[in-house]
DNA sequence: ACTAGAAGACCCGCGGGCGTG
DNA sequence: GCACGCCCGCGGGTCTTCTAG
């Protein structure tokens, strides 16, 4: 019997079978799995060969043990919403072209926060990204001490050292929002918040500014809401039961939105004929035909771009400066504004 | 200086940093992160400190590469579909106090099911569960003969050995859907289907077949949907031009039957007051107020037990007879169904 | 004398077998 | 019998060395 059976039972092939199979040694092998500089054209071809025959597969554990450099991403996200898995595609999409892995972790029921990072970092992730996380800011800065950190959509005030904030411009979001419906001579414009969520304050701010600037103090009018299609369907129930009902509503994000424009449709307020309605995230829900719902759009593909980015810049090193980046946001009109009475 | 500093600089520590710090031997110090047998209590409590001081975490993939187990599960699924992060759930709360942990690799737009699988298992992963696989059926074959696989809610006919598929009776859970409408009265129900997608196949079949055991043949009607709300819109708009139209519809999934909610509440048709509505699936977005969804529930945390409680046996060598785990669905009657002309 | 191709030693962080006091 | 240390190997990358041309 050879040293190294060719066939290794049910365990998994490795460097040594191939190398034994192909006649050539270990080191050769390597060599040719890597793609790397050392190997003859002949060689390389009957190693690829062996490998091939007895399904080799690098064991990037292995890998990553040897070489000090994992090029893992550590991604932290919420299964429930919808903007947080449009992020995790545009950082698959941003991270594997610069030679990174993505490795995920969710947040759900019966796995917190804690759970999420530790298992990530436990794996040896280079770098974390944290999807609006809710850990206190200081849990945060400690973490940053181990691993560069991103959050995304989450922003920290004030701004711990080290650690990166990609977010969008919430607040002037809200102001394109509110300048839009003022445009087409809406006045009582009321906001459906988003609570302790991230973002929320930001957008909540923001809207009160902008109400300001237009003259329109005494039509600000703030309900309190939450990220689910229930809070806003909730908060559009308040509305329904008023006499004078605000002519528009900003919700906190899509989903929001969209249970409030259910509830409007389902007590037959007309939309946008007597009541407007703005979501915020252009999540895919809003873009769905039936749906069409104005909102104020998050550049996905960017945040996710500069979030990787930003790690990896850490990462190699470079000198990079503490301060957030901030994206702004974009207003896509779509079927759920027009003017006021217009029915 | 000594031959392993105590703070190693930007580097991660490891067993031999606390064991310098602690004055014991690496071996010792792996004891006690395991929780072993075999140390005192009050090196113990030493070792702890001195790991807590340094920040030491347990580093898996080193861990995973001595010990020939990796206690890791790989999963499949796609990001957009709430189903399948509902049952990520499900599979977390069943995997994790089975002392597995999981491992997460999502198809999206940039990544096929190849590059998902093929990251899972250069990751090492003992089992793979895959929600919904699209791949043929030829591939799952192969793919299990070096490691066992679970096909979730994805049928196979002929099912290849060895590959365990766990699933929703689909056929029956339709039945279920007819038998419901029958039994309100309804006689012209259609289905909008869900062309090729996993289980569309049996849920079309058992429509089918329980409009023939009502004598309903000539009611009998498919249309062509899909799994998203426009594909479900879209029907239901072929439905709105239509001079007698069915009074019940059912959908393909919920996400589809969303979508023909919403463009019958615009087009001013009442539901269920005009036309009848069920889904599939009982996914979150079913059970929100103000969508109050008839539905055809699959059993999400019992499905993810058995998928998992499935890849553990196989794992642990248990003689696991083939043939599909198929799970009993449940219809959950809300608010999208009524007796025909109730208005 | 110089180079491409190939082989061997050793290391990464950890766990287990076996030995010692 | 308990607490502990030494040594080796898991799979693969890197550095050094050796050989043939």
């Amino acid at each position: 019997m050879p040293a190294t059976p060719e066939v290794p039972d049910g365990k998994r092939p490795t460097l040594a079978h191939v190398a034994a199979r192909a006649g050539v040694s270990v080191a050769l092998v390597s060599i040719v799995m890597r793609g790397a500089y050392g190997a003859s054209a002949a060689t390389r071809e009957r190693v690829l060969k062996a490998a091939e025959e007895i399904g080799y597969r690098p064991d990037t554990r292995a890998r990553v043990l040897r070489s000090n450099r994992s090029r893992l991403l550590g991604v932290q996200f919420g299964l429930r919403h919808p903007f947080h898995t449009d992020l995790v595609e545009g950082i698959y999409a941003a991270a594997e072209p610069a030679g990174y892995q993505v490795a995920l972790s969710a947040v759900a029921p019966t796995r917190g926060e804690r759970q999420a990072v530790e298992a990530l970092l436990a794996d040896r992730c280079e770098a974390l990204v944290l999807l609006g996380p809710e850990a206190p800011a200081a849990r945060l800065a400690h973490l940053a001490t181990q691993v560069p950190v991103v959050s995304v959509a989450r922003r920290l005030r004030p701004a711990p050292p080290a650690v990166d904030v990609v977010r969008t411009a919430d607040d002037e979001g809200a102001r394109q929002a509110v300048d839009h419906l003022v445009a087409l001579g809406h006045r009582a414009i009321a906001h459906i918040d988003g609570g302790r969520a991230p973002g929320a304050a930001d957008r909540r701010r923001g809207y009160r500014t902008a109400m300001h600037r237009h003259g329109l103090d005494e039509h600000i009018r703030v309900l309190p809401g939450g990220l689910t299609e229930d809070d806003g369907a909730r908060a559009a129930r308040t509305l329904l039961a008023e006499k004078p009902r605000p002519s528009a509503v900003l919700a906190f994000n899509d989903r929001c939105a969209t249970g409030v424009l259910d509830t409007f449709l389902r007590a037959g307020v007309a939309v946008p004929g007597e009541i407007s309605v703005v979501g915020f995230d252009d999540t895919s829900l809003s873009r769905l035909a039936h749906i069409d719902l104005t909102t104020v759009a998050q550049d996905v593909p960017r945040l996710a771009e500069l979030a990787v980015g930003r790690a990896i810049a850490r990462l190699d090193g470079e000198a990079v400066p503490d301060g957030e980046q901030v994206v702004a946001p974009r207003l896509v009109v779509r079927g759920t504004t027009a003017a006021p009475g217009t029915d």
